[in-house]
DNA sequence: ACACTCAAAATTGTATACAAAATAGCATGC
DNA sequence: GCATGCTATTTTGTATACAATTTTGAGTGT
């Protein structure tokens, strides 16, 4: 049956099949049609169609009509939008977040930066924890956002960071050499429990950046080695 | 049947469904049900669940499960957080669209311009005309925004006015005083022809303030204007 | 061997039937 | 007369049946 049981059938399918998207386990480019989920889920196509439509109005899959739904394939372009969009969002966030955040807020942020070392320092760690350590890196900033107050720029943001979340597992995570900015994150965190709205509205701006030249920088060195791999082939 | 007939009847329904609730024509509050629209528009349920589905996602109506969907009210909050996200994306999109713009671009939001001149000049104008000229200086931004090349900013901006114009198409329409900034609009569109990109994000930025600010002023206004009529009464 | 046509299979789009849940109204009891 | 509980109606949630369209593949003709 369905990996979350929610209130409705809808939102479990959506659930389930926007996690096997986000994680990889239905690789971007793959065509995917409303039988095959429906059979798999043993729900009829009627829930299946609606998680689709959501999905689609969240970008990650693409349907053209009468010819099915295929995951979106993110190429770099995609990647560099999201990121221009994400310094503008997510430094505008952290502005607030810094202003407005309450003790139970600022202490909810230290919590998962414990859970980010915590994450890290696990000797040899598996797949999964290293999922786990991505994971609430990028939740930082979803809560962040949510502690801005502003709740149409904590759905948008959601939405990006989705996005960036899928294009790094699918793109990225077989990159042993992936590493999440812990210190900037704290720094940011720091600013926000001191009340420094400009600070850390800067520090989330640079962050941004910097996690879009590392990515980038990743790319190449994924690009570099499959065209070693042909040249020796 | 359908207003617009497009590919499929659930682009059709979620478009005719669309424009009746940015339009006022189906009150911010109401409740709708899925059968009502099938049968006015001489459909089926089910492209109209999935009509509803996209628009829920766009946060035109609002619907909790067995109990059906209310077109959304927005509150002066919303308009706030609103326009504050308006401010980065708009002003940024500006920016971009005047680095970028062809000389294609640069005709069309010329074009725009004068026909919200033309709109405004008409001696008595109808309901009609002036909605049209509210929606050209809407549109302007749409297109700022899709000349911008960041498809993703379009799409977010595109949604974000959507949601403003349903603000002050309902709350805000029945005051005579309403004016557009065409001054501003054709400052900003000057500047994109000129390629003065830290001029016209400048612009923007302010003309979004200024925007706000204008609704907020007759916002007020009414809430006087009702206050007497109570008073009065 | 290649290309073209036609048909069959697969897949989505739409309609309808049925089930479950919530709301509203009515009746009954106090 | 009011409150409470039950039933009936309304409405959504889900399943399935049917229609329309696209794609694929086989078969035939050149």
């Amino acid at each position: 049956m369905a990996k979350e049981t929610k209130n409705t059938l809808r939102d479990s399918v959506y659930s389930s099949l926007k996690a096997m998207i986000v994680t990889g386990q239905i690789p971007p480019g793959s065509r995917v049609t409303e039988n095959d989920i429906a059979v798999k889920l043993n729900v009829s196509r009627t829930p299946v169609r609606e998680a689709f439509n959501r999905l689609e109005r969240d970008g990650l899959v693409t349907g053209r009509p009468r010819q099915g739904y295929v995951v979106t394939e993110f190429d770099i372009n995609m990647f560099r939008e999201a990121f221009e969009i994400r310094e503008l969002l997510d430094g505008h966030a952290t502005e607030l977040a810094a202003a407005t955040a309450t003790e139970q807020d600022k202490a909810r942020l230290r919590a998962m930066l414990a859970e980010c070392e915590r994450l890290a320092a696990i000797p040899d760690r598996t797949t999964r924890e290293k999922f786990q350590e991505l994971e609430v890196g990028i939740d930082l900033h979803r809560v962040i956002a949510e502690i801005s107050g502003n709740v149409m720029l904590h759905g948008m943001l959601c939405g990006i960071l989705d996005k960036c979340q899928h294009y790094v597992w699918t793109e990225l995570l077989w990159l042993d050499e992936w590493k999440i900015a812990r210190d900037e994150h704290a720094e940011i965190v720091d600013a926000i429990c001191a009340g420094d709205a400009s600070r850390a509205g800067t520090l989330a701006r640079a962050h941004v950046r910097g996690s879009r030249d590392n990515v980038l920088r990743l790319l190449q060195a994924k690009s570099d080695y499959q065209n070693f791999l042909a040249k020796a082939s």
